[in-house]
DNA sequence: AAGTGGTCTAGACCACTGA
DNA sequence: CAGTGGTCTAGACCACTTC
């Protein structure tokens, strides 16, 4: 048994831009001279592109052509998550912004009360959700829920800077942070928002904040495209 | 303008899943009755239904159907990486095994001399690759470079076992771990190890281990598919 | 206007599953 | 055997980019 067509050529084409022959931000053949040269249909061609697209090497661009991604990835310092991450960015040589799209007090759900160990009733806290820019393209977008008060006092700053940063300064010091990261797929809504691909994957973080007496503050999540971010930690021993 | 006839239909397929409406386990249409049903072409209903693969939500069955995924993740804790990882799975009520795929000497490839802190030269070092199963299904591959003196005296037993375990009984401690945690997709080669769609989300754990002494002994790569593992840890500020 | 990728159709053959 | 998904063909129309 071999491999179906469709394989055969991706799993070449794979090879050549691994091995350099087209480099990043290289143009692929068009699909018309992939039909001619490996003697088989448009569609067969289409799905081999579509294969190379899956695993993330190739960006396809409507009325030009196919071209090679560049790999370009940033790193996020879990071991000093109270640097502001403008710093930690400006030190890798980008740009980072944050650009607010929802700010405003929700009834909160039954995880989060868990999370912020509020009494279970009708509790108000404050969804923040933003979008983290780097050079100026989304590459992550976080949804924090925030205790009532530091929400109502702190908006107008929350709006415009980290969230971190903002507490900090007001004597908000959080102390301890319990966190999980993931993967999922990007869906069609997010996909939108951070311009990836459908179902390309996603690394989620995903933390609850507390202050020096245990006490959570807040607590989120922020997905952020799997090509742009890598997440860095330093484990000791004793520290647990 | 409106959106592609694949993609209105996934999008209606996919509110369905999560709505309940098709459970985990369940069985979608076929094709056939779904081209009837959207009053679509066959290559239409099968680019929907590989949007939803490709968002990791259904899996198809050749011969059988196409049918909705379960969803169940596992935890590992990098804050007590020490731990054994079968202990750290039995907990969750899973059963963990290893298989060893290879065990060699070879030579040093120059980013391992630089982690491992070898002078450059002609170094060997011992690479492990190793699969890591949960309930007898493989989840992880693992490539691990091991400094020559512990992998030639330890073979046997970091065949069988678990790498840290065995460096730990015999008196090897390790003291401080660094690591990034990213996402890439499955290649061919790697889809096929772990019975993943190509270009599937997969975690990459990269990790150099460290003794007391500041002395590195190992690093390594660890390539866990995304929609079965999770990583937790715990960050506090002392630990900067 | 020519070239590119994006969507969609109708139809064929194959390989696997299960009764 | 009938039903399922997997692969592949030939051909059509559209939307976008570049000249």
């Amino acid at each position: 048994m071999q491999l179906p067509l469709h394989l055969l050529i991706s799993e070449k084409l794979r090879e050549q831009i691994s091995s350099g022959v087209f480099q990043p931000g290289a143009q692929l053949p068009s699909e018309h001279q992939l039909m001619s040269e490996f003697a088989v249909s448009r569609i067969t061609v289409r799905r081999a592109i579509s294969n190379l697209v899956n695993q993330g090497l190739v960006v396809p661009q409507r009325g030009k052509g196919v071209f090679v991604k560049e790999q370009r990835k940033v790193t996020y310092s879990l071991s000093s998550p109270l640097v502001f991450f403008e710093e930690d960015m400006a030190r890798q040589g980008v740009v980072s912004s944050i650009e607010n799209l929802i700010f405003k007090a929700i009834p909160a759900p039954p995880e989060t009360e868990q999370a912020l160990r509020l009494d279970s009733g009708q509790n108000e806290v404050y969804l923040q959700k933003k979008l983290l820019l780097i050079d100026g393209v989304p590459v992550a977008i976080d949804s924090t829920h925030i205790l009532p008060h530091l929400g109502r006092t702190f908006a107008a700053e929350l709006k415009s800077q980290m969230t971190f940063p903002v507490l900090e300064k007001n004597g908000v010091a959080i102390e301890q942070i319990t966190a999980t990261l993931e993967c999922t797929h990007a869906d069609y809504e997010t996909s939108e928002f951070l311009n990836v691909p459908l179902g390309g994957p996603l690394l989620v973080y995903c933390y609850t904040a507390y202050t020096h007496d245990d006490q959570p503050v807040l607590c989120g999540r922020c997905f952020s495209r799997g090509d742009r971010l890598t997440y860095s930690v330093v484990l000791t021993k004793r520290s647990r």
